[in-house]
DNA sequence: CTCCAGGGATGAT
DNA sequence: ATCATCCATGGA
């Protein structure tokens, strides 16, 4: 597959594997020694060796700022809470970064996510993207970019429901129109402080707090944001609150912001990576 | 078969 | 402001 030269980055402190897999993103599919995906509207062919990142020609640069690769790790990590459940997440997830993604296919991804496994989410993206994005090629392979707001913006609603959306549909529809026709601008958000941003994305259809904690996170590099899904509120009640009841989802969100600091989001990734790769599917259901 | 999934919108308290 | 209910679909 890399028949074609590749430019080396060298990337301490990551695991590229890890990340991909760690439900930020859904798309990258694994080739022969390492991945296909896009970013934006370009291939990216990506493989790991030790501390060197290989990756297409001419994209260092591109592949350095999506990764993240200029975040500093070990201090993120080490404004981590020293609580068991943290240093286990931590132990358990070295190498796992924040990615940088564009705005538009993380928000629309997550839009599709609701109520959704991860697997199932990846199949929506890879369905949208073969039907309504554009082919790219890459080497042999081809792979196929994120349909754009326009594109998808002057689809039916059937379209969308023939991918396998379900009641998603009608939001993914809606918000594309919203950004295609120009009353909202969401690149332009970027300037905005994270209350009004998260305000902001919460106002599009099929958004809600969780949605825009996602995208703050995985998109506009609001590391203090903290999405709450079913599987974090499962740690924070098993792990922080053991056997107490009447912690409602206002306690939760307070007691995250508070406990987990300035790079809250980076923590709540790492809880819910390992969480996710450790509970016993179908057995009990108790995390370690 | 049942249960669950990186939830949101809506209407009733 | 919180709570219950409904919303489609597929994997386990």
């Amino acid at each position: 597959m890399n028949a074609g030269k590749l430019d080396i980055i060298v990337a301490p402190d990551f695991d590229l594997a890890l990340t991909l897999d760690s439900g930020q993103t859904f798309h990258w599919e694994k080739t022969d020694a390492g991945f296909a995906g896009t970013i934006g509207a370009r291939a990216i062919y990506v493989k790991q060796r030790d501390d060197q990142l290989f990756v297409s020609k001419g994209r260092a640069e591109l592949c350095s700022k999506y990764f993240a690769l200029d975040h500093p790790l070990a201090d993120i990590c080490a404004s981590f809470p020293p609580d068991p459940a943290m240093q286990s997440a931590i132990a358990f997830c070295r190498g796992l970064r924040i990615i940088r993604q564009p705005h538009w296919e993380c928000l629309a991804t997550f839009i599709t996510s609701s109520m959704k496994q991860v697997a199932h989410i990846r199949q929506i993206s890879q369905t949208l993207r073969h039907r309504f994005g554009e082919p790219c090629s890459l080497c042999e392979l081809t792979v196929y970019a994120y349909p754009t707001p326009h594109r998808i913006a002057e689809l039916d609603e059937r379209d969308l429901q023939a991918c396998a959306l379900g009641y998603r549909a009608k939001s993914l529809l809606a918000t594309a129109r919203l950004i295609n026709s120009g009353e909202v601008d969401i690149d332009q958000m970027a300037a905005l402080p994270d209350d009004e941003l998260r305000a902001r994305l919460c106002a599009l259809p099929g958004v809600g707090a969780k949605v825009a904690n996602c995208v703050m996170l995985f998109a506009y590099e609001r590391l203090r944001a903290f999405p709450i899904d079913v599987w974090i509120e499962r740690v924070l009640r098993q792990q922080y609150f053991p056997g107490r009841r009447r912690m409602t989802a206002r306690q939760l969100r307070d007691f995250a912001a508070k406990h987990f600091g300035e790079h809250g989001g980076y923590a709540q990734q790492y809880l819910f990576h390992h969480a996710r790769k450790t509970t016993p599917r179908r057995l009990s259901p108790r995390a370690s």
